[in-house]
DNA sequence: GCAGCATGTTACAATTCGTAAGGATTGCGA
DNA sequence: TCGCAATCCTTACGAATTGTAACATGCTGC
């Protein structure tokens, strides 16, 4: 597993190379950005592990961005901001973000406080091989489900690879371009259609009513998200 | 479910009740504790949700404290602490805290951190996934409408990002900015009948009569409003 | 009422997605 | 090496979602 993800995104150069230095030498990969819309696209692709945000860019309002990246993406974020008022921070951090920095800031605190943010919900990772959900069992050592009736539903490699990515980030969108990545997929191909093959084979395996899945919910244009309580062992 | 317990570590008498006077308003439960012996002795029986703790007690060193809840407990730590030093922050993180509040401070921030912490915790998604409404109930954990006489009616996305926007701040004026800003929309362009096409498209869904809505109320000139009761759950 | 604009609705087209059918690839045993 | 089976990708076409254009309706101030 590689070292953890950080995308930044501030309009001062001055501050983007100051916060990847730091988190370089902290042993970080780092990703910066200067404009608001690179950004979020870049988001979708890469699926970062934490987002540090400098609030009052210029091209977009702030707030709604840090909205809309809590409810979209699995990313911790941190607000990086000049307005140091109690209001301004509760506000930011009532609309999703996990933590506020007020500039001037020491980078080390900033080190810091990725730190703890990436501490928390890192939950897979090491041994886990079974995941339980909706009645479901996934066994990825043995590569095969186990249905709510006790079934036995074998699965093959590119199969559990998809499930596998839904299991990690449930509730949460996935984007194409993430499973692309992930699944070692290159980009710009036909491959779009291999991806949609895969998911309808695992939705039949799931018992998924075609017209109205209950589990994989298809988000037209975006991705798709995976509806179910998840519980890795 | 019942509301998250927060657990209280402080030697001022005042800060203890200020404390827990802004987190029980704000819905959680709250349980004090002076001297850092009893307050570890119980975090073992009650297994709260959050920690706050006041660094510089007389009775123990609060840092080696810290260290312990983070390995044992599943507890969020917050340091409250009067050092503000850039160093004292980083080591309190570094030794498993959370966040760290430096004094004084307002104790609407403490509330929203302590939110910001249990946002995370809790699997995914922050609970606010159903929501009832006039005999409706929108449940945007699967992406259905309940109408008042049980019938199912599914709504994509794009009218779901919508809703929950009316939803999230009912009985209030929703401008159309506000809108494209929550909404991704690109701005500038014309994607204001756009925007129009997804309200008409929700109004006949939530069975309103064109001629006279009753729950989405154009305001001729500046936006919408959603006139109902909202209940999350 | 009328002019001028804001909003609602409908129809259509572009894009995106689902899946059945068939072909390529791989692995394995005879 | 050949045949067979399993797996996976590609092709092709139908279905669903969404935005846009065009037109209809409604609001506001004169």
């Amino acid at each position: 597993m590689s070292a953890p993800m950080i995308a930044i995104l501030d309009d001062e150069p001055q501050i983007r190379r100051m916060l990847a230095e730091a988190l370089g030498e902290a042993g970080f990969r780092t990703a910066t950005f200067s404009r608001a819309t690179e950004f979020e696209a870049a988001i979708k692709r890469t699926a970062p592990d934490v987002c540090l945000v400098d609030l009052g860019l210029p091209d977009r309002d702030g707030l709604a961005l840090v909205h809309r990246l809590a409810l979209e993406s699995g990313a911790a974020i941190i607000i990086i901001s000049g307005r140091a008022q109690v209001q301004d921070r509760v506000t930011g951090l009532e609309l999703g973000a996990d933590d506020y920095i007020i500039k001037p800031f020491d980078p080390a605190e900033v080190v810091a406080r990725v730190r703890a943010r990436l501490r928390k919900g890192r939950d897979t990772g090491s041994g886990m091989t079974t995941a339980r959900f909706e009645g479901w069992s996934a066994h990825f050592d043995r590569y095969i489900l186990l249905a709510p009736n006790g079934r036995e539903v074998p699965f093959s490699h590119a199969e559990g690879e998809v499930l596998r990515l839904f299991l990690e980030s449930p509730r949460r969108l996935v984007s194409r371009a993430q499973m692309q990545e992930s699944l070692g997929g290159a980009a710009g191909e036909s491959f779009d259609r291999a991806m949609d093959v895969r998911i309808s084979r695992l939705r039949t395996k799931l018992d998924e009513d075609p017209r109205n899945p209950r589990l994989i919910k298809t988000i037209y244009g975006a991705g798709y998200i995976f509806l179910a309580e998840v519980d890795w062992r």
